[in-house]
DNA sequence: CGGCATCGTCGATACGCATCGACGATTCGA
DNA sequence: TCGAATCGTCGATGCGTATCGACGATGCCG
């Protein structure tokens, strides 16, 4: 492997100047540069990393902290990670996976031996025991997630509470006036991640300006509880129930429980889910969704992080940001009136 | 934060001294491995990555080369990279993300910045761009998957020969002689991954010894292709049909046009697909299923390359590993005869 | 034409750790 | 009791880069 002290022998320069060649931090002649670059090309030189964070103390590596497989939602979190990935390298860095089974120690670690410069946390909590460690590392951390008192923490979320509203609004719109919310699956609730709180709020805020109904209903990934809470819904109303599904393994399990009932979408029944546009197009009766916008949100994570390294000011910083989610018709909603 | 020379001066002895209590690599006295871990613990010290990488020519690091993002399977990529994340960690090695859209500059990049002591490749095409790249880099390479010609790389993948085979024999034994092979996704096929071509050729090799017939039968993601697959199983058998799909997103789809036709699983028709128990427990019929082992991949493959890295011979290596897969039965498939 | 600011480059140093040779201290055998 | 072997510790050096102060060269102004 060359180093810069080859190059700057091959470029007859000195070492500093190839240095200064790479990171522009002093002006330097076009004839020297163009020297430089091209001894540089010859070598194929590379910078070494260690080198180059030892001496500068920045390592350009974002340490991501991903949760514990829940299983069933491993195709979002992907989503997240692959995004983040691939944002991080616009801004010239990399992505260091922290697993969360090394819990809060993981967080100090990665950051005592600083192999990392800054944190990015997903699947956030209400009240995640990572959160004290993250306001006493004196590094940037950016939250996925909103936590119950995110004082001194940068946090990005989708917009949950306009996700939930807008739901509601819209199959009021279609001629719906009582509206069932299938909780998430009990996997989800019991971790308390307050997205859930935050969209079901929205659906009550929504209810209430509206005037109409909104039935919370419980969630569950068998049958009997899906079919227990339809039989709740179609008694609470006289016209064709509407159902919010935000839980994607719930989703399948509904259709298939309003499919042996004999109510089709989009014409007996309103269903909304969440998925992606892919997913949602992929179903016999195209699913209308409200889009979370796990892309947006993970983009916008890594954004705000690097904007922090940039100006790295070590004090403690306070954000929240709310990434607007975006609902559209497909046909498993009836056609407003 | 803390360095080695603080901890030696805190406890009294030389920097050297320090270093050696740490890595073990020259004998040190009990009393003054007490002495120095005392002062570790006070100090809270951690060694500093960049400058042990720097001294030591490693990283501790391993890099995850994970692939475009297909939509469709993201979920099991996601139990891949985790297993091996938390692998990684147990023999105190970190994973690097390295997405697949920087392509093989990308390789070429970790390793020539010394980021990387190695790297780990999902994915693994036929006719891979990144083999070539693979096979020059002065790093151990271990690919996940089987590449047309493998001479001089290092790989692992599932028994997808074993897995074929496997499905088919367990068919016969339940009494069908007529078993319809579903194709993957036309997205997968396009991939030209070769396990889709060993998984059939163990269902041929198998047919072949037991004299049942084997028909191979197209995917897609829509219901008409399934339907005139379904079609073409029943016309040509007089027993019950028997189907193997292993793709994930067309076990759903077909269970839909099973159903719509009446047939129910483990009684009229039996299903084996490749799923994760715990998808395969959530099923209305629980599935049976023909289990690949992710998990149990991802775990060898880091422990490979951490093997690799012990020993760093830096001669190229090869080798060709197969995790035997394991088939479970559950009530989607009739009871042997 | 002389003095001064600016520009471009160089040399030296620090970053924190691993590692090697050296050396005093201890132990053992003869 | 003395020398040799072993043990435990130290000091010095190198890893490859970033960065700072210094300094010669150049251009500009009066």
């Amino acid at each position: 492997m060359p180093t810069s002290k080859d190059v700057a022998q091959a470029a007859g320069v000195a070492q500093s100047t190839v240095s200064y060649v790479l990171s522009g931090k002093r002006p330097i002649s076009e004839k020297t540069r163009k020297k430089v670059e091209a001894a540089i090309e010859q070598l194929t030189y590379q910078p070494n990393a260690g080198a180059r964070a030892l001496a500068s103390r920045k390592t350009r590596v974002i340490g991501l902290v991903i949760p514990f497989i829940p299983e069933l939602e491993m195709g979002s979190i992907m989503e997240f990670v692959s995004v983040i990935a691939s944002t991080a390298r616009q801004f010239d860095h990399d992505i260091l996976l922290v697993t969360d089974d090394e819990g809060a120690a993981g967080l100090r670690r990665v950051v005592g031996q600083q192999i990392c410069d800054g944190l990015i946390l997903m699947q956030v909590e209400d009240e995640d025991e990572r959160l004290p460690v993250a306001r006493s590392l004196h590094v940037p951390v950016v939250l996925i997630g909103i936590p119950r008192d995110p004082s001194g923490l940068v946090c990005i979320d989708a917009d949950f509470e306009m996700a939930g509203e807008h739901c509601v609004r819209d199959l009021a719109a279609a001629g719906h006036s009582v509206i069932s919310v299938i909780d998430w699956q009990p996997a989800v609730m019991d971790r308390h991640v307050n997205y859930v709180d935050r969209f079901l709020h929205g659906t009550d805020v929504a209810a209430k300006a509206l005037g109409v109904t909104v039935l919370h209903l419980p969630g569950g990934t068998d049958r009997a509880t899906i079919s227990e809470s339809v039989d709740k819904a179609l008694a609470s109303t006289t016209g064709k129930p509407a159902f919010i599904v935000p839980d994607r393994t719930i989703q399948d399990i509904l259709r298939r429980d309003l499919g042996r009932r004999g109510l089709t979408l989009g014409l007996d029944v309103s269903v909304i889910g969440s998925a992606s546009p892919t997913l949602a197009e992929l179903q016999p009766i195209p699913l209308s969704t409200i889009d979370l916008r796990p892309a947006e949100v993970s983009r916008r994570a890594v954004k705000i992080m690097c904007q922090l390294l940039e100006t790295d000011s070590h004090g403690p910083h306070e954000s929240l940001e709310l990434v607007p989610t975006v609902i559209t018709h497909r046909s498993s909603t009836l056609r407003s009136q």
